[in-house]
DNA sequence: ACGATGATGAAC
DNA sequence: TTCATCATCGTA
């Protein structure tokens, strides 16, 4: 299926986020190219969102999220831990989703980990070239699938914690009963 | 429940 | 230059 590009991430980040469950994030390392369906993300999302990175301007840190979507915005925390997100909306308006969890793998620090992503990877294009892509998946996710919750370790961000900007596919192996 | 562990940004 | 904070995780 087709790499996701510019088009698909130039959109507020919550709808971005949404959007981005189900489809896969893709890293190459040498020759060796493995596949993961994103089941969890969380949206960041313009000036005034206090659990961003942005609420207090643009900083080295975070300029990138200020820039194209499309880019891959990799950040160090906690004195062990780079976190993984994607820059999304129009230039000059910071906003981002954070990959929290794909298939096999749930947690964001585990995943920037466990595929050896690091911010070497900030600033990059979400491209074949950088080693880290997305792409579309052609199966359609229900939206009775998805789980919106508040946002993780923001309790912060006073009335903004409580938005529910965190998006999880459900577990879909079940079917109905009948 | 808490410590690890260091970059970041704001204050001084 | 110092200091509190931090989009977390493993061990207890």
């Amino acid at each position: 299926m087709g790499v996701l590009r510019h088009s698909f991430f130039a959109h507020k980040a919550p709808n971005v986020a949404r959007a981005l469950l189900g489809q896969y994030l893709v890293r190459k390392r040498g020759k060796n190219v493995s596949r993961y369906i994103i089941i969890e993300t969380e949206a960041y999302d313009g000036f005034h969102d206090r659990a961003s990175h942005a609420s207090r301007g643009k900083t080295p840190r975070n300029e990138v999220m200020f820039g194209k979507a499309g880019q891959w915005y990799v950040y160090f925390v906690y004195g062990m831990h780079e976190m993984l997100n994607i820059v999304c909306g129009d230039v000059g308006y910071p906003s981002a989703v954070l990959i929290r969890a794909v298939g096999g793998i749930v947690g964001p620090a585990r995943l920037t980990k466990a595929l050896g992503i690091t911010r070497a990877h900030n600033k990059k294009l979400a491209s074949r070239a950088s080693g880290l892509w997305i792409e579309r998946s052609g199966t359609r996710v229900p939206s009775r699938a998805i789980v919106r919750t508040p946002r993780v370790g923001v309790a912060y961000a006073g009335e903004w914690a409580h938005k529910k900007w965190r998006f999880i596919l459900s577990d879909t192996k079940r079917r109905p009963k009948g």
